[in-house]
DNA sequence: GCTTGACGAGGACACGTGTCCTCCAAACGT
DNA sequence: ACGTTTGGAGGACACGTGTCCTCGTCAAGC
């Protein structure tokens, strides 16, 4: 067979019998050799491993898997691949699975459209299902009764609280209660909540922590939060928390600091309180959430929280390649994270008017 | 048979073979209920259509590709997860494609192992390759020499220059030009460049653009341009910004402006500036990449280039497409798309030493 | 009661793979 | 020259699916 001949006919390999052909041997044998089964000359060995090289051929992965290998493939649904945090977990996330053999797919949860990412999924035969992220509390607990009904481990990372679950989250409670004490020892009384009070059932945990350090003090919720969440269009960004903080600026009886949901809402604040002359910590305390590089970077320097990232994740994969081998608890694992608090320059004594 | 038995039989069911046995109707029957195929009681059709919402049953996919139904499936390759605009391209792209019916494999390029990566799509059958962002120039050519001697489509965002590579890009070298300019016309002649020079080959168009900007203007390069990126551990982030700002801060002859490879590298400059003391654009200017929410909440807002990622992305898709129906144009395709500087600012008149 | 039509049952095949089995040819040992 | 060993050829099957085909059954129409 010519050079020109064999690069024509390596177009059209497309199973182990074309490419036998290629090479001039059994398929058997071919996959034979593929497959490292004894019993096969050297020579034979070494004519199809170059015969390989050649025409990267690459045997079709459905067919092993129809035949009886496993996928090795595990659905990751991600609230969004906009949400830094969430990508940064998603992609610690696809490393120690890769490093464990498994391939990930990957697939964005758009509401509403939950069922069909999972159907997805179990058409591909994922061995397991990961969300990333806070979801509808309704559609995501009817995913998770569906994987549990079809025998398919899942894991839900951030989401807490969901039925039947099993679940690794950071510990927002915590993490805030946290963040209200260090106010609270800097004379602290009045609460901003920006983007933290309005939000759905997954950010119930933060209100928890916040409630539970008032009344460790004895002070009263209502009297010492503000939420003017309605005031703006709700999007959890920069712009977001600029227009929001202005709009703190200009009340009657402002509070003297400011939780963000995030750190993006706090950096906006900043930027916000500058442009009408306003100075943090001096005139506010603001506090962020999630430790993002451009905490440190901002003037004011930003206080905010750390995630763990490594940890959840390392925390998650473990408790994810787990169900893999053995089956599945009825009784749903629920791990928390620990959170960190990183006090920068955003927070400092309380402004006295 | 009992709502229980039914219960623990569903728990079973792996195939259309199962799922018939569970409805009560032969397999052929429920295949062709599946498949909509005319000739069946509505009675029947309810049957299963009631069977299949009960059991939550999806066809094996595996089965179906190999039965010859096509994959569906795209191989995207990203250089990062961690580098926002990549991350957004990739978004935008899935969202495109899902739009049109096409699921996404989606893996990190890690440096040397992109010949397993692009094998494991190629197990997959995916029906085209896509990669985002700057790769290892020698390795990723191999990779898409590969792809076009297997018949497989392919498109590269981002990475500019490749041989026989179908490419959409931004043009940067323009960007870069457009960034010269603004400075030049605002007296400067000196520029600082922050993670660029040392670059790969992939950085390649900006310094072209750089070139010409001065060279219209008559002046030189060397003398005009000054690169500090091998006193510190190249990371392009806000710290590796920040601590270069403060090297040129510290030279003898120091440039009046600073270009960065990225906003992060350019808000960790503004960072550096500011803990030194030095104001801009007063006694620097600076200049971004990317046009990151960010840059408009730095004091002082950042000027930088806009990427138009949706553009650039709906012209992917488009090629993309359009390959998947035609068979491939020998020619590569080359599409450059136009940026968009955004000034804000961080530039101003030179310093006048 | 007979024909006709409608509809479902069930067998067969192909897709690409790994594996088992049988069979054949060549190389080897004596 | 003969028997034995070695290594490859090639047939068969299973995996889950869609599709085609044949065959049975049941009901309606004459």
């Amino acid at each position: 067979m010519s050079k020109a001949a064999k690069a024509k006919s390596s177009a059209a390999i497309r199973s182990t019998a074309d490419f036998a052909r290629y090479v001039g041997l059994a398929r058997t044998t071919v996959s034979r050799v593929l497959n490292g089964q004894p019993g096969l000359k050297q020579k034979t060995i070494d004519q199809v491993q170059r015969a390989l090289s050649e025409t990267g051929f690459t045997p079709n992965a459905h067919a092993l898997h129809l035949k009886g290998k496993r996928t090795s493939m595990v659905g990751i649904c991600v609230e969004d691949l906009l949400t830094p945090p969430a990508v940064r977990k998603l992609a610690a996330l696809q490393k120690l699975l890769r490093e464990r053999g498994l391939s990930s797919l990957i697939e964005v949860f758009a509401p509403g459209a939950g069922r069909e990412v999972v159907r997805h999924f179990l058409s591909m035969r994922v061995e397991a299902v990961v969300f990333i992220g806070h979801f509808h509390r309704e559609e995501i607990e009817a995913r998770i009764a569906e994987l549990i009904a079809h025998g398919t481990p899942h894991l839900v990372i951030d989401h807490f609280g969901l039925k039947n679950a099993h679940t690794v989250s950071l510990d927002r409670a915590k993490a805030m209660e946290d963040v209200v004490n260090h106010l609270l020892d800097f004379g602290h009384r009045t609460f901003g909540l920006m983007g933290i009070a309005r939000a759905p059932s997954s950010r119930f945990d933060r209100m928890t922590g916040i409630h539970a350090a008032l009344k460790a003090r004895g002070l009263d919720f209502d009297t010492c939060t503000v939420s003017l969440d309605h005031l703006h269009e709700r999007r959890n960004d920069f712009e977001y928390g600029r227009r929001l903080a202005g709009s703190f600026a200009q009340q009657a009886h402002r509070p003297t600091a400011l939780l963000a949901l995030n750190d993006e809402i706090a950096v906006g604040a900043l930027r916000g309180l500058h442009e009408l002359g306003l100075r943090v910590p001096r005139d506010f305390s603001v506090a962020g959430f999630n430790n993002q590089d451009v905490a440190a970077m901002t003037s004011p320097t930003l206080t905010t929280v750390e995630q763990n990232i490594a940890t959840t994740i390392a925390t998650a994969a473990e408790l994810l390649l787990g169900q893999l081998d053995a089956p599945m608890k009825a009784r749903p694992m629920i791990k928390l994270i620990a959170p960190e608090l990183i006090v920068r320059e955003s927070t400092g004594p309380a402004r006295v008017d």
